[in-house]
DNA sequence: TCTTAAAGTTTGTCGAACCTAACTATTGAA
DNA sequence: TTCAATAGTTAGGTTCGACAAACTTTAAGA
């Protein structure tokens, strides 16, 4: 049983390391709001335990061992977040918090009634997928708005959920999860990007735009719905 | 912002300390499950910062300030009782555990929301008043099963929340908030007492009856319901 | 009154998880 | 190649909450 903080550091080092790149002290650090002696304590700590690779000076990995862990609280923090937004009709920008906390001493058993409760949902509310009771991490839908062609249409099917301010800025252009997108320009020198949203037109920054992800719609032929 | 490990405390004194008799070491540390120098260590602290008073050797009593605290748990436990039974379904015997933890956790903002989405009760699964967010203590209802006189029927307002073995075996009995139990006899020498619930006749132990709660139906006329 | 068992307290330790200060390794620019 | 600047680590200290061992107080019975 892994204690609060210990879980915090490995779910911290899961969401630096991507796909596989190494993350450093420094980053850890920052990102948790200690500083770096105590990270390389507790890197120290979870090496012993084999939750991560370290190699001094040169960064830290999960193991398998470490990505269950992460999986698992990824799990846990997006039902519960799906669950606080479907029964008490919490917005989306205020449930990352709460879930944070809840996400370390919810047991396995609550976790599962939520789960069947709300029908074995695939998704959370910012469209994030739901990770598998074995662990098994499901690839993002989609892909940037930033990386999406003048001319194309995309329907939004995930949004970073780390930023409430960020989430309320786009509940404010009427952004959601579903939503139609198509993007008209891409301003030149990382100028923002030019999209018809619901028939109004808006500029959204890269910054913004590549927190959001968006299925393009292929033409296949012309079928509506 | 007290710690959890506090609020534990303060929340066994609370419940050892009735209706104001002082409460001993030895019985906080046997209720906590730690040792009598933790119990003396904390309770120094706690009377430092105000939450309790303690006499040296004879014993603690909490403070104005620390039953605020007291009293603040409860409310939030018995809602969170009441929320996870009411949207999860879970059995009253399985959601104590849940909501011990769960008590220390849940943001006021989250209680709020819980409390008005249940629409503002007075009352947990077990039947255990939910006190106001003023800190405001209501009393118990009824009286234990076991002052009932022999003839007498009453009405199970509440029930010990503490034991789920106990809520179990209530079940079993069919015994659920709401029932009416007629006291038909009161074994001699501390033996059972003898009920009719639901056209079945039953003997309950003396500790069982102490942990039901009833309101007597007075004789006021002859009204149904 | 004296004695002793039970209850309570004090003292010193330990592990977790953080910190600061001081030291070491890496790296990229001169 | 050398040497700062940056990053990382080690050493040592703090706080919190638990513990065991040793000591003190209380109270009950001889």
């Amino acid at each position: 049983m892994p204690s609060r903080s210990i879980e915090d550091y490995i779910k911290t080092v899961y969401e630096l390391q991507g796909k596989n790149q190494r993350v450093f002290t420094k980053d850890i650090a920052r990102s948790m709001g200690v500083k770096m002696p105590s990270v390389s304590g507790m890197v120290k700590h979870l090496a012993a335990e084999g939750y991560l690779s370290h190699k001094p000076y040169k960064g830290v990995l999960l193991t398998k061992r470490g990505q269950r862990i992460a999986v698992d609280l990824l799990r846990r923090h997006r039902l519960i977040e799906l669950f606080l937004n479907k029964t008490l009709d919490i917005p989306w920008d205020e449930i990352h918090e709460d879930a944070e906390v809840l996400e370390h001493v919810i047991s396995n058993k609550l976790i599962e009634r939520i789960f069947n409760f709300l029908g074995r949902p695939k998704f959370d509310p910012h469209g994030h997928t739901i990770p598998g009771k074995d662990g098994n991490m499901p690839l993002s839908r989609g892909i940037p708005l930033d990386q999406v062609n003048e001319g194309e249409t995309g329907c939004v099917v995930e949004v970073s959920d780390h930023d409430p301010e960020f989430l309320r800025y786009l509940t404010g252009l009427k952004l959601k999860i579903g939503s139609e997108v198509l993007v008209k320009e891409h301003a030149p020198f990382g100028g923002p990007i030019m999209l018809k949203l619901e028939r109004q037109s808006l500029a959204i920054g890269l910054d913004a735009a590549r927190r959001i992800r968006v299925d393009i719609k292929k033409k296949v032929g012309k079928r509506s719905n």
